[in-house]
DNA sequence: CCATGTGTACTAGTGTAGATAGTACACTCG
DNA sequence: CGAGTGTACTATCTACACTAGTACACATGG
């Protein structure tokens, strides 16, 4: 089986953490959409060579934050989420700007190309 | 004494982090200029609490980033630094903005609020 | 000279989080 | 019934951050 969405291995991250947003990206960009089936738990794991125990958990990460519907017995699904409005991970997200800012100075980057980045990366 | 930066206890990342971020931060905005002396490891350590070793990791990767300047037997100071084109950094610094974007939509934020943090940050 | 404070370099131990390993149980569907 | 599913445990391993302690070469001021 061929999994619906691409995971980009990135040192720095966990892997916990690295397929949340790999899968959290396919949700958000549409490329899955509400209904679709979402990957066993144990085909999560054969065919990203995790633990069971890992892939686990990133469910339920991805069911907490509403991207994912259980239906114990039958499987996961692409729920039809909402954006949320979480106070903390949003306070988290602001945090983020304030480092990506000080980061980019520190490489010479200007403002402009990093709001360019941004355009682009949101399409 | 006092240190010339301040320093915001955020979980989820490493002591380490947060204090080269600290003083990334007060040596980009200019709190900090070039020639100021830097606190010493051992001031570093009792100011923060923290352990000698984790200070001068600390420092040591501020040297390498080229923001300080060491004098071995003086002390520490802050170096005429000059944005550093690190392709690595640069590179990392992409993939936070796709972070970045990703999550921003799943939270629901629009683009505009985000550009506009960033706007409102860089100042 | 020398005492003090500095950067630097080790070795060692501790605690925590991520990931793995294995097992188990209730559920749904063909 | 059987296969595949979500879920829930405990235990173990490993990597990393952090701590603890010691040591040495250097520069400066008294």
């Amino acid at each position: 089986m061929v999994l619906p969405f691409t995971v980009v291995v990135r040192t720095g991250r966990s892997l916990h953490d690295q397929v949340v947003f790999a899968a959290t990206k396919a949700v958000v960009t549409g490329q899955l959409s509400p209904g679709d089936a979402f990957p066993s738990v144990r085909t999560l794991s054969q065919e990203l060579g995790i633990n069971p125990n890992t892939a686990q958990k990133i469910v339920a990460t991805l069911i907490e934050r509403g991207l994912l519907e259980s239906r114990p017995g039958v499987g996961t699904v692409v729920s039809s989420w909402q954006p949320s409005a979480n106070p903390a991970r949003r306070a988290l997200l602001v945090a983020d700007i304030e480092r990506l800012v000080v980061d980019a100075k520190q490489l010479g980057i200007p403002v402009s190309d990093v709001i360019e980045a941004i355009r682009k990366a949101w399409k």
